[in-house]
DNA sequence: GGAAAACCGACTAATAAACTAGGAATTAAA
DNA sequence: TTTAATTCCTAGTTTATTAGTCGGTTTTCC
């Protein structure tokens, strides 16, 4: 049940781009080196999120990245399943998996992992990037350069 | 956010033992049977459900598994935990670890990860063997043998 | 034209998951 | 008292996933 680094480094950089990109764009290095995550490891995973449409790119010298809607507009939970994929804890709450298994009449753990399923996604659907940058804000008011996320 | 086949299985066999081992014991290999999973297998997440207490042995021919507790005494959380470890998203908000990560006092994304956790333990809490056992009840009455969990 | 950036696809090392194998110890029943 | 059924134990193996690395191509500012 762990998240993958996907995930936490991901968040990470979608609330690093809340805080600096503001009116404008940021070389992913920055980003990453705030972060301390491998500069090629976050090129593919924001490459996942600006297909997802989250996050958008100009290319070219003086390039970089900003978030593609308002921080407001941004849930956890949008970030966490584009790079996670379904939060589901087995396939068969999956809302995106059609096929039932084979067992799907008498099952009964299924009532499990769909309670602990739809816990989840009310959780990071409930919390914004917004939410977190005034987190950011609050934990970090009064300080010089804190980047720290 | 998947949880492996430890946990399904090991769930699995627990509400097949709330079942079928009501005041006797019962043999590892039919409840391999009727749950579909390799009993080599099986066997090793068995060993791990008994030395957390949830179940207990009885060794020798005609020998087998039983519940160590009554099934109302025995959460869905108990089980997980047992065989997957923390339920916690990340190891920060996993209350066994100790160790503070270097950016604890900034860090903002911990919120979203400690609030998943809360919930998710929650939820698992909250369901007893018991109560798996009155939705099997339900989904099963009138039929002959529905060994399905 | 050169440098700084995003973009792209393939490869790789490390780790974890999901078993498999083979036997030793125990005990009921024949 | 032997035999068969069962739990118990440790180690090995295979497969899949994670978490990167590598080496470029393309775009665009200066």
């Amino acid at each position: 049940m762990k998240l993958s680094t996907k995930g936490r480094y991901g968040l990470k950089a979608m609330v690093d781009l809340a805080i600096h990109s503001q009116d404008k764009h940021i070389a992913l290095r920055h980003i990453a080196e705030r972060q301390d995550i491998s500069e090629h490891y976050l090129e593919q995973l924001i490459a996942v999120l600006r297909k997802s449409g989250l996050v958008k790119s100009v290319r070219g010298a003086q390039g970089g990245y900003s978030l593609a809607l308002a921080p407001d507009e941004i849930t956890v939970g949008d970030i966490l399943r584009a790079l996670e994929g379904s939060l589901a804890p087995v396939a068969c709450v999956d809302e995106n998996v059609t096929e039932e298994c084979s067992e799907w009449d008498f099952c009964v753990t299924r009532v499990v992992w769909k309670e602990i399923s739809d816990k989840v996604n009310e959780v990071v659907d409930s919390i914004t990037l917004s939410d977190l940058l005034e987190e950011y804000n609050k934990k970090n008011s009064g300080k010089e350069y804190m980047y720290y996320i």
